[in-house]
DNA sequence: CTGGTTATGATCGAAAGTGATTGACAAGCC
DNA sequence: GGCTTGTCAATCACTTTCGATCATAACCAG
């Protein structure tokens, strides 16, 4: 057995468990206690593994935060103000009693809030979505069914299924990675297969992108733009961007920030 | 049972309740009173829970409703000692990287944080299963798609779903509403047919029934006795009930609870 | 082959974790 | 007020784990 060797598997031990003890490294590989422990120093030391009493475990912490805290770490924190005032208007939008399907996404869960205070029947791919509405709302929540990504939070899965099938919606909400001249734009294929999935279901299609949105590429085209309704977006968009819109036949409402959210950036 | 297993398995608790007793988490862990009481001070100084007379609570207030707080609030206060023992015997049942398939229901909710510290890949019909476990755990998490009752915290949908559809497990987990010599008993049609597709979907059915549901009667039938592979009940089982089972093939695994567990239920 | 380097395994004392016991303290009951 | 019950901190004995040391084995260049 190769110092190598035993590296790789005292790794793939640790990936695999949220700890692994000596005692059960030592079985694996077949050493020593002695010879485990130094590995595990070892690879402590190269920032491979944490070291912890009695054995090691995975530097990748245990995945939290994904519905009760912040939902998204990274991409949430951009553009707060703008996302707020854009979920805003957006929210607006629906009346009282709706059948609306939320995709998930940073834009459209600042709605969530909002959503909250209404009665809705609500479809979405968002567990987030899903399970703050569940908590804080007395809407009719239905969720589609699939893996759980928690990176996104967001609910795969590879065919249709039935509760998107059952469901038949007023407005679907979402958010988009990108707006372009080609139309909606997604960078994941699976993403943008939900999307799909879901947009079938909705009669009338807004989409929530903050003027940033407009600046960006994206290898993926979901739909064209003539297929919005409504674009909801924020005060920093271009006028060539509105041109654009406007030439699709694209209803555009746009979103003022008002002072409250701009300082809640800052 | 290593520290930080223990560490995940206390923290994971308390999530799933307003207040985790000591006597439940000497219990769910398998250790001594004072090493719980041990483990809880260090989170506490580490601010990842707070520590209250008797045992512990969530640091994030926002416990309320289905997901973070008690998540069914009435029948889950029966048999809590009994139903804790089960789901503890029913947990060690499944091995690390196995494809499981959880029920929704109040008894097999109580094995999420024993699942919480494993790895597995796991499909269920539950929200508060599938919150809990996407928030507390490393675990692959899928779950079926439809309207999500609040009351149950299980998700319903009138036809089959694609992720049921391509799961594929080892063992499925589920409670039941009576057991009779008829079989397992649901009292509500819906439920029925949605544990009916889980169930196709796995190749061994374990049944978790604590001893006070051979008394009752209900009026559906989900599967004869001779279905189920193994049935995990308490100590109060009858013999009629014993020997019913054992005409059908049934392993019967019978749980004993602690002294801890049954002082913790007066 | 030789001498030096490195890796490994074994041993042992030190340190840390664990479990049981005890007494202190508070709350509730008779 | 006594009594019980439950919680908790402190203590002690026991076990596990750790780190250091040393001896042996493997390896390599000259």
């Amino acid at each position: 057995m190769h110092e190598r060797e035993r590296h790789r598997i005292i790794l793939s031990a640790v990936q695999g468990k949220p700890v692994a003890t000596v005692a059960e490294l030592v079985e694996l590989t077949g050493v020593s206690e002695a010879t485990v422990r130094r590995d595990i120093a070892a690879l402590h030391m190269e920032k491979r593994l944490r070291r912890v009493r009695g054995g090691a475990e995975s530097l990748h912490p245990p995945q939290r935060g994904v519905l009760a805290g912040r939902p998204f770490s990274v991409s949430d924190s951009m553009h707060v103000a703008e996302k707020t005032a854009i979920a805003r208007e957006a929210a607006a939008l629906c009346e009282d009693n709706d059948d609306i399907i939320v995709n998930g996404g940073t834009t459209t869960f600042r709605m969530v809030p909002l959503l909250a205070q209404r009665r809705l029947h609500v479809l979405t791919n968002s567990f987030p979505v899903a399970a703050h509405l569940m908590e804080h709302s007395q809407n009719d929540v239905a969720i589609v069914g699939g893996a759980i990504y928690r990176e996104h939070g967001i609910v795969l899965s590879a065919g249709q299924d039935d509760a998107t099938e059952a469901f038949c919606a007023r407005r679907m909400f979402m958010g988009a990675h990108s707006v372009g001249r080609h139309g909606i734009m997604e960078s994941d294929p699976l993403i943008l297969q939900s999307e799909r999935r879901l947009m079938e279901r909705a009669d009338e299609l807004i989409v929530l992108a903050d003027s940033s949105k407009f600046e960006r590429r994206s290898a993926l085209v979901l739909c064209p733009l003539r297929r919005i309704d409504v674009l909801v977006t924020d005060e920093g968009i271009s006028d060539e961007a509105l041109k654009m819109l406007e030439a699709a036949d694209v209803r555009v409402v746009v979103a003022h920030t008002t002072d409250t959210e701009l300082r809640s950036t800052g």
